[in-house]
DNA sequence: CTGAAAGCGCTTACAG
DNA sequence: CTGAAAGCGCTTACAG
């Protein structure tokens, strides 16, 4: 504020009045003020108006652990762990749930201009776009389970290929020679990279890579679509996530064939779709506790010294066998093409 | 902190430091420093020390909205609305997610301590000592989804009594003599207010109510246990809350009894499980954009005044129809006991 | 070991 | 319409 009043040969105190609107300025300074404001990149320090008015402008809402359930989603759940650990070091996480219209149109989120934040995590893969956006903001940030190839950023990723890699060889393993993968490999880094892993198991043991067993489960914007079952069909499916496992089960089911006996399918995320499938999923856990350490210590970091980055960290998952694998089916010469 | 130090003829400083814990202060001074805070109450003004430092401590954590999925839980999207509300009036929430532990031990959030919200919210139903430990806090604070009779809390929840009676209407209308409720009784007081509706709906139309008929779905800390059938079967459940209505009608099913064919079973709350189970749940649906609404304003009429208090306010909820619903089998003279 | 002074960035009440 | 002054509650750097 001063900075803005000194500029333009007046005082803070004009300057507060124009940017909050209030009486007592002409309007033609008021817009230049604003406008000035804008320029340089001015942000309110909601702080100081805290403490000027004894109110916060927050408001602590309290949830139960157990109504957040086992059907919470899984970034709840990584929100839930990174709040805890921030705790620890004297630190708030505010929540901001970013709806689409906000994402299509580039809007960030107001605890941003009101200063109200040290530094940003995002949580969950955002547009290229939003990305940029978010990069252009004036505070340390941390990307939580995703990438982008084309931005240097600082995110915390779990080891998706590997752990694609390791799923795949176990159902190799079992002797499976026409292993399908189900992703849109377009939709998210997690997806493609999780493919990756799983072709480099298919190269690894000679077997052929099947462009019709690739299979697509979702629109470029994330919407499930049916899942197109080639002809002759696989011994096992490597699913990008449980949720798609799960509908691919039921489908499987409804067309007569039996999981794991005729057919093996493997999930990822162990969320709660790989114990509500019937049989339930063997899949990757992904290592939460140390993506949200991990992420929340970078950040605090990176705020002690802005000009420290991390690049792409990666965190390994772990596979959890339960009952969606067994061995393939006797062979009938299938995989000859 | 001035009137900690008047009172112990010390400076500000002094009292700065000893309650940081930095060195200048002798040990034994620092003690009675300690002491007297904790008796006078006092807590410290995040807001100051955010100005002086430039430092917020708070991080925002961003999720895209999409992400948060049809699985999010109930909790977390009445969350979502309530944040939405409080930006509309230049406020944020702060989500606290209150472990177990922290229940059982009355461990009140350190955003309290470190004063860094003008209120509270509490979504879902805490202990009785927590409910006490909450209204002792020095700022207003509002109760979401529960209340309790003992105590003089302003709480805003669904009209569970109602909207349970108009469901069991539904039931009668279709034919149903024999109709069961499945709720713990003692558990919350949702699932008493909602007993309370299914009761009177019987009374009115004259049926008898038969404690048999009352079946236990959960222990009272809300685990959930398995249902107990009654030997004779009745033609309609009442179920406190979709998931238990989605576990009953999956027992039902793996039984061979047909649902709506042979046995109709509504839930409530028109969550995930409302529209997982097969088939599809009649239930109510909670006003969640209402209750969120009537939260914020109440608080926000509480921080301007507060000696405000709104006592119990009631939200209706809407009947959601769908499948599990049917006429009642030919009667074979069931329900003469 | 203790404290007086300055300052963080804003707003409010008042004077011009 | 504009601005000088005071103050919100703390911490830091410095003097004693």
């Amino acid at each position: 504020m001063r900075d803005i009043a000194d500029k333009l040969g007046v005082s803070s105190v004009t300057v507060s009045k124009a940017l909050n609107d209030k009486d007592g300025v002409s309007g033609e300074l008021k817009e230049k003020i604003k406008v000035l404001a804008v320029q340089m990149g001015y942000r309110y320090n909601a702080a100081a108006r805290s403490m000027k008015e004894g109110l916060t402008h927050n408001i602590g809402v309290i949830i139960p652990e157990r109504f957040t359930g086992p059907t919470q989603s899984f970034y709840v759940r990584v929100f839930q762990r990174i709040t805890k650990h921030l705790e620890d070091q004297g630190y708030y996480g505010i929540l901001h749930i970013l709806n689409v219209e906000d994402e299509e149109e580039l809007i960030l989120p107001k605890l941003y201009s009101d200063n109200k934040v040290d530094g940003f995590i995002v949580l969950g893969q955002v547009s290229k776009e939003y990305i940029e956006l978010v990069q252009s903001m004036d505070v340390p940030k941390m990307f939580l389970d995703f990438y982008d190839e084309h931005s240097d950023i600082d995110s915390v990723v779990t080891d998706n290929f590997y752990a694609a890699y390791e799923l795949t060889n176990v159902l190799v393993q079992q002797g499976h020679r026409r292993i399908a993968y189900v992703g849109n490999l377009y939709s998210t880094s997690s997806i493609q990279d999780r493919f990756l892993g799983y072709y480099k198991s298919l190269l690894e043991h000679r077997l052929p890579m099947d462009q019709n067993l690739v299979l697509n489960d979702r629109d470029e914007r994330g919407t499930f679509i049916e899942i197109d079952l080639p002809e002759q069909l696989p011994t096992a499916f490597v699913c990008n996530c449980d949720q798609v496992a799960h509908l691919l089960v039921q489908k499987l089911t409804s067309l007569g064939i039996q999981v794991p006996a005729q057919c093996s399918v493997v999930g990822f995320d162990n969320d709660i779709y790989a114990t509500l499938s019937e049989p339930k999923l063997t899949t990757v856990e992904v290592d939460v506790e140390q993506m949200a350490r991990t992420a929340v210590h970078s950040m605090l970091k990176k705020i002690d010294n802005p000009s420290r980055s991390f690049g792409r960290v990666h965190v390994k998952g772990n596979i959890i066998y339960r009952d969606s694998v067994s061995a393939a089916p006797a062979l009938s010469d299938d995989a000859s093409n």
